[in-house]
Order: structure tokens, then C-alpha cells, then sequence
RNA sequence: GGGCGGUUAGCUCAGUGGUAGAGCAUUGCAUUCACAUUGCAAGGGUCAUAGGUUCAAAUCCUAUACCGCCCACCA
């Protein structure tokens, strides 16, 4: 590469020729880079030219026989059709873009596939508070109508959304743009969840399930959180016994209580019975051994709740057979339901329809009325569950619903399984274990490697029954005669257990996650030709090869916060559905927050809205500033005040090439470019920067290479080489015409070279640029430029 | 309770064995000459603490302190 600038170059090699041709009133006026005036021109100009395609991009010229370039490709995680872009979603586009951009400039036959997603729990709550404002219920819409009136809101929220990725210059694919309730993708979801339980991956179980009695819906352990509280422990009297509670409402629904074996205090009571009078009932409890009761804690000895505390529903498993069913004496929105146990007497009656806490409050004045209160300690301090989205207390409750089974290996449990001829031997919980511990699948930085592992290891089966209207419906009949279920995805037209014809369609949808959770393989069109069901085969042919030539993909990039949510299920998918892992890294950027550290919240007002600042400053200078500076997997503190740094970036770019324009045009080269032995140095310096950059790029440290080049250009080419090279330029102090050549080529080589390598992370001004280059390839665009 | 990080200039953070770095901020000077969305220059850190390994430690090891985050079914 050096040699070439040791012999001289003629001027057709290096294209100045061309030079009166410039546009010339773009350079002339001294104006600041108004990016105004270029992104949507140049957008356009991209999507017109169909590059973002990988199907139309040039195969490389120095190899013409390279009919099957490498491929490279990116999934779009796909955004929320519930809303508007924020900081988050720019700096996921911006980094996407950057191995993109880069990739796709050094000939990979590249894709980045957008989508937007439904997201389901999330748009049913964005929707829930539309509907209330308009004084509505939506308990109350009939499911139909309510899906409709959604489905309407996202489509709207989507073009929305597509225009400001737009707007960040994304070079996405958007022929192949997939929504997560296409007909294929639903379709696709639900086929996987049909073999899935061919295979006894799936299976439906009565249990307490998470429930949030405001959204009226189950969850799974993901979409709970726990925070610290401090609640009164109140000391039960239970006939002989002393048992210690925080929730005093439940002893209504207690079958037994346990203690230590070992605990030599009530070794003589265990499998005996004991009465407790709980106000309105003398309840006849018996005393089970269980290992799991701490003798140092409270009394030692537990009531057991087993519809309303998950760990007493463990115990109760356990111990099945020795004591009576779970008892729910709360009901899904989270009221006291007593009468079905203990008739409606007057005591009952007082209680019933409470809510927990009123609930709790006159059962414990009851409670010390009859002495039963031995002590409170208003010390204790607890951790309790609670609902991610609206914060109120979590209340467990038995239900019937779908669970994926993570740690345990597949088996057939129906002749249709699919396990036997597929080497699926392993838990789905192990199978991506293995894929990370190989380093089949690498994470950026490393150290998510181990929270991955530390949370697969504690991984318990997954909840994906979801009591909404908007999502994918599960392809699950029930029989209304004898409960029979049938997992098949048209309705049965009777039960195959007892015949009866009375079947109904489970009313559940997939935790969105599910669905997504099979994005990589699905938007790839995956199975298109041998489909479970022939009705799937519904995708457009012509990107019937993506499967093939672009999975397993080649980058997933996305925010920490959805490791689990999302990167950890859509490697178990992937795995159990294509046998081959979705991505090979995974890269995982920080939150943006505010200059404080501050989380950005409507609330607290610092939140920075991206179409604004694009808006003042332009699209590269947002760009920028999303990504010097930004370290892979931690949080990003970001001011409007950095984007303004970049945007005079952006500005000193332009002035800088309309210097060296300006000193070029209108003037012929005379002969032979003699470069000078700094002229040399300073070409090879820059070889050098270009190796090095190109590392960084390739080591995913974008945050290196975007400060790399912005104090490249600015620093060295603009202060000192644009500086040092002037008096070469000037008429008055020129040395000669060879030696003014000389000092145009090394200017325009590197300037040139800047371009491309900026061009990544600023792409609307480097090919606005480009574009009026003087002695340019006719409709070459920088996009495609080589890098 | 289990796990993962961090502690470097006023601020935000790079740097992971070889004489302490960037951006912003601060201070001084310059300015019809591509650019004031500018240039030149300056000040500023015993790299949390204590031990250890090494010819050599911000960097590797051990401990301590403080800060942050994630996971979690002690009633």
C-alpha cells in the first residue's frame, strides 16, 4: 500500500482533473455546515440507490469471480410500537450502524433487518392509560374490539417510529422490515410452541403463579421486583403453638404448620394436630416436618399458606398427602374471599371483599381483642415482591397456565416429538450454557459472560400464560367437558380424550417475550419450505435464501437491562429450533443517562429527546456523542452540551474540506506529483491510523475509534498538516508548481481517507461531502466507497 | 443471602507490566489570512487504603474501606 507514493502519480490518479466541475456555491460561502440542508436529501439518496439491500450491493471489482460475497448481518431489535425514539433506541442505531456502515464498505454482502414489536404487556399498559383518560374501562371492551383499537395505535406508532430511525441515517433493509404479529411470524411463534410441547418442553401446571391484581395479569420471575420493607411481624397464638407472620389475613387460608425436624422444641408434635382459632373458624392443622424452616427465625415454626405464599405452595407439594388442599381465600383483585369456605356468617361477612391491607389492619385488632397477638416486632424488616410496571405488592395465586421447562431435557410426550432425530439431548437451560462456555457465542464486555451464567444456573421453569388481549393467542384447546387440553393450532373438532365437542380456545397470549425471543430465526424467514403448517408458507419469496445465507447472524446488539429478558431466551430458542446458535457476539451497551448519572425520566425533566437534538444539531453530531466516549455494557452519562462538541465537529469537517476544495479548484495539475519525505511520513502515519482504527472497529471498541479519528482530524490534519502545508498552497510563498501538487494530493488523499473512516459514525456529512468532491466517481456513493 | 462491577485531573471516563491520557471545564494570549461552532499556550492527579509478586505495578495477587448494579421463595 506505502509503495504507491514512492513513485509519481499522474494526475488521472488522483482525480483532480474533475475539479471545475465542483458545485462551487456549496464551498464558497462561509456558512456553517447546516445539516438541515443535507440529512433528508442524503437519506434519500441512499434509500433511492437500494444499497441498504444487500441483494443490490456491487460485488467487489477487484474480485469479479466473488459471486457470493461474506455476509454479514445485524437483527434490529425491534423497537416498541407503543410510543416515540428515545436516547436508548439512538444509541442502539448508532452503534448497529457503525458495523453496518463498516462491514458493508469493505464488501460484505451486508443486512440489517428492521422491525418494530408489538410488545405486548408494555402497549397493553401504554393503551390501558388512553383508554382511562377517555373514561373508559377496558376490562370492559369486549377482547376483539380492544386487539382492533390497538392494533391501530401501534401501526400509527410505527410509521412514526420508521421515519426517526430515519432520521438517524440507518441504513436498514426496509424491504425486509418485519413486525412481531405478522402472519408469519405469529404463525411461526406458535408452531414453535406446538413442537415444543411435542417434545415436553412445554407443559401446563396449576401454581402460584406472580399475579399483579391492578393488571390482572400472571407474570413471569422476570417482571417482578423486590424492594425492602419494613412490616410489623406479628406472633400468632395457634392453640399450643406460637407462629410468626406478616400478612395475618392469611391464616384463614392455612393448612398446616411446619417446623425444623430437627428442632427438638416440637419433635414430639410433628404429625400431630393442633387447633388454632383464626376469629371466624377453630381450623385443625397439622404439624409437618419440613427441612427448609429456619428454627432460629420467629418461632421456629411456619403456617402454611399454600394458595398465597410461595414458599408454603413448595412445602404443600412436599407434603400432598398428608394435608389438605391450598384454601384461596384472596381473590385475583386481591379481596378477601371467605364465604365459600366459611359460609356467610356475620364474622365472615366482615371481612369479606376487603382488601388485603383494611383486611390485615381489623384481623389483627380482632386478633389482640381475643390475646391471640402474643407480640408484634415493628422491627422486621423484609424484602417483598412487587410489580415492575406499577410498583403495587405482588399477590401469588394458584393458576392454570403454560410453562417452558428450562432445566430439564426435552422428552416425547407425543409421537409427532421431533427429539429423537434432532440430538436435542440437553435442557434448554444447558444447551446455551454450553454455547457461552465454548465461545461459540462471545459477549461484549466479557464480564456479562458470568451474570449470564450466575442467572442460567438459578433459572426456574418459565411462565409465558399472559392475561391480555394484545399478543399472540396460544394454540391451545380445552375440552369444557373434562378439561382435556389439545395443543394444535386449528380448533379440534372434538376432544380426543372423552369426544365431547364443547372446546374452547385458551384466552391467554405468549409473554411477548416468547415471540421475540425467536426474532433472529424468524425474520429470516426460518422452516419457509418445511413448515409443521402449510398455511405458514406465507412469506415473500424473494428473501426465501435469507435463512441460509444469513443465520447464524453475526452481531446482536442490544441494552444489559434485557440480557435475560431477551439475549438468554432467543440463544435457548435458537438453539432448540434452528440447532444452531442466533448470533456469534453479543454486544450490550449502558443506559443513557443524564450529565448526573441521573436515570432520564419524564418526571424528573432531563429527558433528551433524540428527533430534538437532531433537529438543533444535526443527526452525526447526536451520532457522535452517543458513542465517544461510550464503553461497552456501562451507562453513558450524556448532555445536550456534548452533542453541541460534535455539531462543531461536523462544522469543522466542512470548513476544512471547503479550505482544501477552494485551494484545488479551477487548478490543473502540471505534471508529476513529487511528494516530499514529510509528505511521505505523513501518508504513512496515516496507514497507521487507518490500521488502527480498523482494529478498534473490529474489537467493538467504536468509543476508541470515534475519538481516534475526531482528534486525528481535528488535531493533527486540521491544526498542524492543513496549517504546515499552506505557505505550499499560496501564490506569494510557493516554492513551485510541483511542490503545490504535491501538497493538494497529500491534503485530498487524506481528506479523502478521513471521510471514509468518519463516514461510519457520521454518514449524512461525509457523503454530503463525498458527493461534491471534486473529481468523484460519477454516482459513487461513500456508502459503498471501500473502506 | 448469592453474584458482578467500580474507586485515575474540577466533571465524565480511557489506559491492564515499562517515564500518568482524552473530552469537557478553568486560566492567559491571539484573531480581517477555511472555520469564533476558531487557534496557540498553561495550570491541574503521591491512579481509594494496606500488604505482597516483580528489575519495574494505575496495571498482577491478597485484604480492607467506600460506592453502584444484578439475582434471590426466611414466614
Amino acid at each position: 500500500m506505502l509503495r504507491q507514493f514512492d513513485k509519481p502519480l499522474h494526475q488521472t490518479q488522483i482525480g483532480i482533473e474533475g475539479a471545475k466541475n465542483n458545485k462551487s456555491a456549496l464551498w464558497c460561502e462561509g456558512k456553517p455546515y447546516n445539516p438541515k440542508e443535507t440529512e433528508e436529501k442524503i437519506y434519500r439518496l441512499w434509500e433511492k440507490s437500494g444499497y441498504f439491500n444487500p441483494d443490490n450491493l456491487p460485488v467487489s471489482k477487484s474480485k469479479p469471480h466473488t459471486l457470493h460475497p461474506k455476509p454479514f448481518c445485524i437483527i434490529m431489535p425491534p423497537p416498541n410500537a407503543n410510543g416515540s425514539l428515545h436516547l436508548g433506541h439512538a444509541l442502539m442505531l448508532t452503534l448497529e450502524d457503525i458495523m453496518i456502515r463498516y462491514k458493508r464498505m469493505q464488501g460484505f454482502k451486508t443486512l440489517w433487518l428492521p422491525g418494530a414489536d408489538h410488545a405486548g404487556f408494555e402497549t397493553q399498559i401504554v393503551y390501558d392509560k388512553i383508554v382511562e383518560k377517555e373514561g373508559r374501562n377496558r376490562f370492559e371492551i369486549p377482547a376483539e374490539k380492544l386487539f382492533k383499537e390497538i392494533w391501530n395505535f401501534t401501526q400509527k406508532n410505527k410509521v412514526a417510529m420508521e421515519n426517526q430511525i430515519r432520521r438517524l441515517g440507518a441504513s436498514c433493509d426496509w424491504s425486509r422490515e418485519k413486525f412481531t404479529l405478522d402472519k408469519d411470524i405469529v404463525l411461526k411463534t406458535q408452531d414453535t410452541f406446538i413442537q415444543m410441547y411435542k417434545d415436553g418442553l412445554i407443559y401446563r401446571d396449576n401454581r402460584l403463579v406472580h399475579w399483579c391484581s391492578k393488571h390482572q395479569t400472571g407474570f413471569s420471575d422476570l417482571e417482578i421486583i423486590h424492594e425492602e420493607k419494613s412490616d410489623p411481624l406479628y406472633y400468632i397464638k395457634y392453640g399450643p403453638l406460637t407462629v410468626a407472620t406478616v400478612r395475618p389475613e392469611t391464616i384463614f387460608g392455612d393448612v398446616a404448620v411446619a417446623v425444623n425436624p430437627k428442632d427438638k422444641r416440637y419433635i414430639n408434635l410433628i404429625g400431630k394436630e393442633i387447633e388454632a382459632d383464626v376469629i371466624i373458624a377453630k381450623l385443625k392443622l397439622k404439624i409437618i416436618a419440613d427441612s427448609s424452616v429456619d428454627p432460629d427465625f420467629g418461632t421456629g415454626a411456619v403456617k402454611i399458606t399454600p394458595a398465597h405464599d410461595i414458599n408454603d405452595f413448595e412445602i404443600w407439594q412436599k407434603n400432598k398427602d398428608k394435608i389438605e388442599k391450598p384454601k384461596e381465600v384472596i381473590n385475583k383483585y386481591g379481596k378477601m374471599d371467605l364465604v365459600r369456605y366459611f359460609g356467610d356468617g356475620e364474622d365472615v361477612k366482615k371481612y369479606e371483599g376487603l382488601k388485603v391491607l383494611e383486611a390485615r389492619k381489623l384481623i389483627v385488632e380482632d386478633l389482640e381483642k381475643r390475646g391471640l397477638i402474643e407480640k408484634i416486632d415493628a422491627t422486621y424488616r423484609h424484602n417483598i415482591a412487587l410489580c415492575y410496571k406499577c410498583k403495587n405488592p405482588i399477590e401469588p395465586r394458584l393458576m392454570s397456565q403454560w410453562f417452558v421447562r428450562m432445566t430439564a431435557a426435552p422428552h416425547a410426550q407425543d409421537q409427532k416429538s421431533k427429539i429423537k432425530n434432532q440430538n436435542f439431548s440437553m435442557s434448554l437451560r444447558d444447551m446455551a450454557v454450553k454455547v457461552v462456555k465454548s465461545g461459540k457465542i462471545k459477549f461484549i464486555p466479557k464480564r456479562f459472560e458470568k451474570i449470564f451464567f450466575h442467572w442460567m444456573k438459578n433459572i426456574r421453569d418459565w411462565n409465558i400464560s399472559r392475561q391480555i388481549v394484545w399478543g399472540i393467542k396460544i394454540p391451545a384447546w380445552q375440552c369444557q367437558d373434562c378439561g382435556y387440553w389439545m395443543v394444535v393450532r386449528n380448533k379440534p373438532a372434538k376432544c380426543v380424550k372423552c369426544g365431547s365437542k364443547k372446546i374452547e380456545r385458551d384466552s391467554d397470549v405468549f409473554d411477548t417475550w416468547f415471540s421475540s425471543g425467536q426474532w433472529p430465526f424468524l425474520t429470516l424467514g426460518f422452516n419457509k419450505t418445511k413448515s409443521e403448517n402449510p398455511k405458514s408458507e406465507i412469506r415473500n419469496s424473494k428473501h426465501g435464501n435469507d435463512f441460509k445465507t444469513f443465520y447464524p447472524t453475526d452481531v446482536m446488539e442490544t441494552g444489559w437491562d434485557i440480557l435475560f429478558f431477551w439475549v438468554a431466551r432467543m440463544i435457548m430458542l435458537g438453539l432448540y429450533r434452528t440447532g444452531k446458535i442466533p448470533f456469534k457476539y453479543v454486544y450490550l451497551h449502558g443506559l443513557v443517562r443524564d450529565a448526573y448519572k441521573q436515570k432520564m425520566s419524564k418526571s424528573k425533566g432531563n429527558v433528551i429527546n433524540p428527533i430534538e437534538m437532531i433537529e438543533k444539531y444535526g443527526a452525526d453530531a447526536l451520532r457522535m456523542a452517543l458513542i465517544v466516549g461510550n464503553t461497552p455494557g456501562t451507562d453513558l452519562a450524556f448532555s445536550e452540551e456534548k452533542i453541541k462538541g460534535y455539531r462543531n465537529f461536523a462544522n469543522k469537517i466542512w470548513q476544512a474540506t471547503r479550505f482544501i476544495v477552494m485551494n484545488i479548484k479551477d487548478i490543473k495539475l502540471v505534471g508529476q506529483i513529487k511528494l516530499t519525505a514529510s509528505d511521505k511520513k505523513l501518508l504513512k502515519e496515516f496507514e497507521m491510523l487507518k490500521k488502527k482504527i480498523t482494529k478498534q472497529i473490529e474489537s467493538f471498541n467504536f468509543y476508541l475509534a470515534a475519538e481516534e479519528i475526531y482528534h486525528y482530524f481535528w488535531h493533527v490534519f486540521c491544526d498542524k498538516i492543513i496549517e504546515e502545508n499552506k505557505s505550499r498552497l499560496k501564490e506569494e510563498t510557493m516554492k513551485n508548481m510541483e511542490d503545490r501538487d504535491a501538497a493538494r494530493y497529500v491534503l485530498l488523499e487524506i481528506l479523502k481517507g478521513s471521510l471514509k473512516m468518519i463516514h461510519p459514525f457520521m454518514p449524512f456529512i461525509t457523503e454530503e461531502i463525498w458527493q461534491n468532491l471534486p473529481g468523484k466517481n460519477k454516482n459513487k456513493m461513500l456508502m459503498i466507497e471501500k473502506w
